[in-house]
DNA sequence: CCCTGATTCGC
DNA sequence: GCGAATCAGG
């Protein structure tokens, strides 16, 4: 496959949509891998959304501006979710807030780490509570 | 190990 | 121009 417009301006769209790199190359189906869709954008002059390499270093600590509200979380909706994603979800299907945990998955399942352990409990030995069939004699 | 984007470099 | 390999960081 190559570069078509088409291609081209899906690319644009899901670039400054904010999908990841890896993300719009699942989506663009094909073969097509997050290298070469780095590497597109990079060429399209697209470029740049905060790279965690090229990440700030100004090493002048002197900004103690703490008290910043907590940056909005992106809530992982179900259109966001990709395998290898934990697919436990929060709060009701339906409601505005309702989304999924969305971290790695362990490999192989369905949730991450905690909530696999929170899925799969093993069921507490469980003492037959029944009253004992009582002995006619 | 999961992920992120950046760069390099042979094709 | 392209993107796999590599790098560099979370």
């Amino acid at each position: 496959m190559s570069w078509t417009d088409e291609r081209i301006e899906l690319l644009k769209n899901l670039w400054d949509s904010g999908q990841s790199a890896s993300q719009i190359a699942k989506e663009l189906g094909e073969g097509v891998t997050r290298n070469a869709v780095i590497g597109k954008a990079h060429r399209l002059g697209l470029k740049s959304r905060p790279s965690p390499v090229k990440a700030d270093k100004p090493e002048a600590p002197a900004a103690p501006k703490r008290v910043e509200k907590k940056e909005a979380k992106k809530l992982v909706t179900l259109l966001d979710l990709t395998d290898r994603m934990c697919k436990w979800p929060h709060g009701h299907p339906g409601d505005e807030d309702f989304h999924f945990c969305g971290k790695p998955s362990e490999p192989g399942m369905p949730y991450c780490a905690s909530h696999c352990a929170e899925a799969y409990q093993a069921q507490p030995p469980r003492r037959d509570r029944r009253q004992p069939p009582r002995p006619i004699l």
